[in-house]
DNA sequence: ACTTTTTCTTACCCATGGGTAACATATCGG
DNA sequence: CCGATATGTTACCCATGGGTAAGAAAAAGT
């Protein structure tokens, strides 16, 4: 998947045939046949990988406390972050009609799970006051949209490091909401917590989805 | 164009056959090739559309006079407006990756006119005072991305008209970035002034490019 | 050691779809 | 009215690349 993910990013899916995965992993296409049913089920376990890294960011917040506001500042410099990594990007750079209609289906339901999630941090903050009167739902589609656009124009070899870029978005996506003024918001940005990998890596699962 | 434009963007380029947008015109494949050298040049003169209704924006608002934060305003409205149509999404849901290299240099050399146009702008802003000190090259890909995220998420029966998105989005994305307070905002947001089609319809030109 | 399962290879199949050849029919300038 | 040009059509070509069949080679279980 790592060597999947990469040549689908630099190429483009279409682009991309199995025998050049294969080729990447000193294999030959029909033994990626015993680990994905075909090209397009790969494409959803990365996407699904780069889904379960945003979960857990969310699982993680909901965990902790905070003001609405805090939330969704932690929820931008974490989202940030991943965007600047290959599955966090296949998340946006990924095109979901590639896949089957029964995974388009989970992508489909967790991106409306992840895009509730900014907008309830939102309408919180507007309910605990730390954030001001605004439409949650433009707010969040500029804020996730700004993010998003990360994982299209982030390059590893660019002037910019994901933290730089996590921390400067941290403020200036929310600068704007925020009830109180500027002063003390450069104070304490939350330091990304340690990478929990929440657990499983899940090296030898097979066969994703039911029946094709 | 305007067919192809429209299955491009509701299928995708790669599912898109010439056979269909043959038949949605009543003619058959052969015939398309009598305007288009190929496939993806059908793509470059659909982006480039999109390119030259963006560059007489820019233009127009060149042209008129007001402080760099005015300026950004004017921009951000009228680039909202146009990811709602098809030619301006079309400049960020087709992947440039599918044009001939020779295209593909056109297209990246207007992009980087673009976001040039941005930073320009908010610099322009941090010079005349209208504008708060701020990485000017972070800034324009925050506001980017979040108007080029429009382009993926907007819906023709979708509950929010164009105008009401170029409206908040005219705030949300700016108001963190003006110097003076937010009161006066809203006063006098620039009609997007009466479309200027900057003259050519280009209707029987052909043979875009050079020697394929 | 031997079976059984997993992993992998070589050799194919074949639908798809971009692109072309050769030829027909409008359309137009003069 | 007629040659030239623009515009279409039908019939084909063929590279590409996802996917499969049949059977080796490793690994693992016992």
């Amino acid at each position: 998947m790592r060597a999947a993910v990469q040549l689908f990013l630099e190429q483009g899916y279409h682009r991309v045939t199995l025998n050049e995965v294969a080729e990447r992993l000193n294999i030959t296409k029909p033994a990626l046949y015993n680990y994905f049913r075909g090209k397009d089920e790969i494409l959803f376990e990365c996407w699904s990988m780069g889904a379960e890294l945003v979960d857990s960011v969310i699982t993680e917040i909901n965990a902790g406390g905070g003001s609405g506001l805090a939330k969704l500042r932690k929820l931008v410099h974490a989202y940030a972050a991943l965007m600047a990594t290959d599955f966090g990007a296949s998340l946006v750079r990924f095109d979901l009609r590639d896949l089957a209609e029964r995974n388009a289906a989970v992508a489909r339901a967790a991106k409306k799970r992840i895009d509730a999630t900014f907008r309830r941090y939102i309408a919180g903050g507007m309910a605990d006051g730390s954030i001001r009167r605004c439409d949650p739902k433009l707010a969040a589609f500029a804020i996730a949209g700004a993010l998003n656009w990360i994982g299209h124009w982030y390059r590893r070899d660019g002037a910019l490091s994901p933290t730089e870029i996590a921390d400067e978005f941290t403020v200036r996506l929310t600068e704007g909401l925020a009830t109180e003024s500027r002063q003390q918001m450069t104070k304490k940005t939350p330091r990304a917590p340690r990478r929990r990998n929440s657990g499983r890596t899940t090296p030898g699962k097979k066969r994703t989805g039911g029946p094709r």
